[in-house]
DNA sequence: CTGAAAGCGCTTACAG
DNA sequence: CTGAAAGCGCTTACAG
């Protein structure tokens, strides 16, 4: 392997100023730097991050910090995208990520404390759903650090608009002279997002002067299988809702998989609505109306914004808020007389 | 942060002895290893990587090494599966792992330099379809390795049976009574899984005294799109096909949409098949006749064959081929009689 | 069984 | 503008 002493020695100069010209510091004639420069090249020099890490510089590496839910965690198209978004914002800096998954028995906090003993990265991205309490770790040692997700803790965090999608959601189905509307959402508790889309449905039927039905409302996991079981739920109610919203698209394809399976037609007969528009969403049949947010952008967002942190900068905005689209495709149709 | 020296004090035995308790080698008392493992509980204690790093043992981490290819890499559950597989066999050993994508401009060889030089990480995992050149590196400093797919070098390896697999779902359609059958290909070039797969489909065929016949061949990518685009070309021959193999799910399910957007129904008038069995196909509407792989096997299986590597023990296997399944579900069907 | 000392490859004040 | 030296937190022979 080559280290920095090869470099030196190869340009006639003490590691020192190798050190300075590889860190873009000032104070180095430009005849030395370019001398340094080409021997690295020369050498295919690649300085040991161990080394620098230990040394007190930059690691050049970000965690991702996801929960450990074998099942939600990895089959989660949106989470794929996350990370996708932040891969295309740390690699142009060179930067690595290390992914960090909460261990299956313990609890969430030793992925951070990991972290913190063990690794040296630069920042920390974390998933929500994670709690804060392990961030709040993280803020004590003040670690550059952005949430994925709601913070209730005030930290910087990113994530979709989805009290106002919901909306947008209920509002369409409302337009369509939808009354009924049963909602299938995620996980009951520890999530924010589930409870912000909510909140954004009750809201729109309140103002349309809808009370907000609790038994019109499912909750479940984010897999399709709880849009299935949610529909199924739903509509043996009497009477039935005639239209459905899956708080995401993998509930919204399940539901409509159970509807189809015991012969109901959608749209005509029932419109469905999701959340996320997610690749199947558009390939499904019938195409699936839906809000699309785009997970590739609040990982991209989340990168930057720790970049920001992590040079010490100021943000902006602590809280930044993605907004949504209402996509209209064929599921969703006008709400038959009755 | 809370060193290896403050364990020593609070132990009262050299820094010495509690690396030796923490690496877990003999000749320490009883008591001696007792007191230090209090100490690192009572502190809270966790090395830094980078240190024991630097000092030469081991980091935790592995890298995973995948290709650059925005669409596809971060879109593709497999890959996810993958991760998730690995994740699982490392979790318990305390590892982490260091996701090093191919730069988007540079060469592939890029993303091997920067771990060779600049991480330490014990072991790697690489993706296939990155070529042999970056592992051909990594070989010379024998780095421990192993490749999730094909090695023309012969590195340990390991991959699903797309051979057999490909062989298995043209038999099954050709017990059906299917006679021209139009095959819907990944990437052309630079994958082996297309090319196994294909070379499977081609066995079976002239198993059955069926010449292959390149005119029912499509390329494309793994992506749905694909699956729509040859979908349109294969059934504008004359005769068109009267089953289509989508060499993976995503372009099966694209096939498919295309089919039913054009009148034609699935499976009465065209049988399809998929390759992977991702969690679309048990939904989609008909359900999808596949053969199903594991990638989270896969995973799984690379991460235990690097562990063996990393530990020196001998492989019992350089090249793993796991066994494939076919499912039949509703997109296959008898062919009509002509 | 235990500890003193060197060294891993860097960075960072500090002198020059 | 340049370099000598200390130090980052460990591990690993080597003595004792």
């Amino acid at each position: 392997l080559t280290t920095i002493y090869d470099v030196a020695e190869h340009a006639g100069v003490s590691i020192a100023t190798v050190s300075k010209v590889l860190s873009g510091r000032p104070y180095v004639s430009g005849a030395t730097r370019e001398r340094v420069l080409q021997s690295v090249n020369a050498l295919g020099y690649v300085p040991s991050v161990a080394a620098q890490s230990l040394a007190g510089s930059r690691t050049n590496m970000i965690a991702v910090v996801i929960g450990y839910d074998p099942h939600d965690l990895f089959a989660d198209p949106n989470l794929m995208q996350a990370l996708h978004g932040i891969d295309s914002e740390i690699t142009d800096r060179d930067f690595a990520m290390l992914l960090s998954c909460a261990q299956p028995g313990a609890d969430h906090l030793s992925a951070f404390r990991r972290l913190l003993g063990g690794y040296r990265v630069d920042g920390v991205i974390v998933e929500s759903g994670l709690g804060d309490e392990g961030v709040h770790l993280l803020m004590q040692r003040n670690y550059p650090c952005v949430i994925m997700g709601y913070s209730p803790l005030g930290l910087p965090c990113v994530h979709p608009d989805d009290y106002g999608g919901a909306q947008v959601a209920i509002r369409h189905l409302l337009e369509l002279g939808h009354r009924r509307i049963g909602l299938i959402g995620g996980p009951p508790s520890n999530s924010y997002a589930t409870q912000e889309r909510l909140r954004g449905c009750q809201s729109a039927l309140e103002q349309a002067g809808i009370a907000f039905d609790e038994s019109l409302l499912t909750y479940g996991s984010w897999r399709a299988e709880s849009g299935y079981e949610g529909a199924k739920q739903l509509m043996t109610l009497d009477p039935p809702p005639t239209a459905l919203f899956g708080l995401n698209d993998r509930q919204a394809l399940g539901a409509i998989r159970w509807l189809r399976e015991h012969g109901y037609r959608v749209p005509e007969e029932v419109s469905v609505v999701g959340f996320d528009d997610i690749e199947s969403a558009a390939l499904w049949e019938p195409t699936l109306t839906t809000i699309r947010q785009s997970p590739f952008a609040i990982g991209q967002r989340a990168a930057s914004m720790l970049f920001a942190l992590i040079e010490d900068q100021e943000l902006e905005t602590r809280q930044v808020i993605l907004s949504t689209e209402l996509v209209v495709r064929q599921s969703t149709a006008p709400a038959a007389k009755t």
